[in-house]
DNA sequence: TTAATTTTGTTGCACAGTGTTACAAACATC
DNA sequence: GATGTTTGTAACACTGTGCAACAAAATTAA
């Protein structure tokens, strides 16, 4: 591949030019575009690799734009948002983005972001792009959801139960993003078949699933690096290497 | 005051760059310079309010840079720094910078630190600079080295022993930097008038120490706003808040 | 100097958050 | 219905931290 080319959707402009300076100086050709009309004439001209597109765009819905893109194309799309984290959970799920990002953010992290999604290479990777075969692919996990198999990036396969399988679901769409036991509860329920509320789920269920799953995809399920926990907060689910020394 | 006229010292390019393009863009008279050289003809135009340094300037050493500069000019100087936060602790205490980022840096966190010390104004704050008469300040924190007294942004006055003094000092020299409490007991230790090394100080004494000065600095001691602790690692001083929903 | 006071370090206990194991209940399969 | 699997619950352990009480050391006053 040539230089990859990324697409900046990004209705503000200080942010845009920000964004755009820097990604041509870390290698990147890149685009701006600032609605959905200026990103369907550089999708038509077939020269996008990678498209980052903001979340909130004036008054068009940047997950609206996300999810409708999914069903034309067959390109990642990083998302990049001003919202909380809060607000940005779960969403992932529902329109199928590779990843996010959240603003404002460590420009260092945005190029590993980016360079990451672009390493996945042609082989898609969302819920929604893929949901015909229900595969999941997050840094190199698949997931296969009619064989409940998990494939590690070494070609490993795991079985998992449903719940297992329901709770990588969930940490496939929210890469990045800490979850609470609360939200992780809350979207497996929503998930089961039957409509069971539930509601306050107390108990430490939580918990002892993604003990359960770290047994199954970790490398050392006693020091956990894909699957780890913030402390007083919840679990996050990342491959990314995230050392405290940089 | 006309708008707030910065010296970004940085000499890689696309950093400098970058830096100079957000920041004007954030309302800033922005003014670029690489060397020890062109930092001296700026400040001989007596056109700089502040200077954000970066710590790696080829052969030049930042920390140095920082403080000639201190012992010529009375301004105020953010260090811009590449290294993990470990290199970084405690140069602040010989340097006398008043703040401190770590590279790769979230930009709106450079805005709020900039901010941070423009609005200290005149009253110049680190240990080297006012070492005459001991005052050190860190965003209204006052410690007055004679009278052992701290004051706060609103007047209040607290007297401290001499080790919750030292505390503040270490503290003072390094916000935003978590410290682990074996860099904490060295660097008091290391201030104590014998020459003691005391070594493996195996103790709880700096959880108590950090216990007594809370009392005294915080509103509310229970709930540690200026002197968090960051679980796993140490303690962190900073008056600024930084909440987790941004 | 000696006594009183203040400061500093030590120790033990409490507590929150999490991991983990064993078991019981629910579910699925035959 | 019997058997095996999956899921939830409960109890315990472990870590890191706050805190209070005490003891030792240092400082100040008499």
């Amino acid at each position: 591949m040539s230089l990859p080319r990324l697409l900046v959707v990004e209705d503000d402009p200080e942010m845009a030019d920000m964004m755009v300076a820097f990604l041509r100086k870390s290698g990147f050709m890149v685009f701006p575009a600032v609605n959905r009309n200026e990103i369907s004439k550089h999708m038509e001209a077939g020269r996008v690799d990678l498209i980052l597109l903001d979340v909130m765009l004036g008054r068009e819905n940047g997950l609206d734009i996300c999810q409708s893109l999914r069903q034309e194309y067959d390109i990642p799309i990083i998302l990049v948002s001003a919202l909380s984290a809060d607000d940005q959970r779960m969403h992932g799920y529902q329109v199928g983005a590779d990843d996010y990002i959240a603003k404002p953010f460590n420009p260092e992290l945005l190029l590993a972001r980016v360079r990451a999604v672009l390493r996945r290479g042609h082989r898609s990777s969302s819920l929604t792009y893929r949901r015909n075969t229900s595969v999941y692919t997050f840094d190199g996990w698949t997931y296969d959801g009619k064989k409940d198999l998990v494939t590690a990036p070494d070609g490993f396969q795991v079985a998992l139960s449903k719940r297992e399988t329901g709770l990588l679901k969930v940490l496939l769409a929210n890469p990045h993003i800490p979850l609470t036991r609360e939200e992780i509860a809350e979207s497996l329920d929503v998930a089961r078949s039957d409509g069971q509320a539930m509601e306050t789920s107390e108990g430490r269920s939580i918990d002892v699933l993604v003990g359960r799953l770290r047994n199954k995809i970790e490398v050392n399920p006693k020091e956990p690096e894909i699957l780890r926990t913030e402390r007083g907060v919840g679990y996050v689910f990342s491959t990314d290497v995230m050392t405290k020394d940089g």
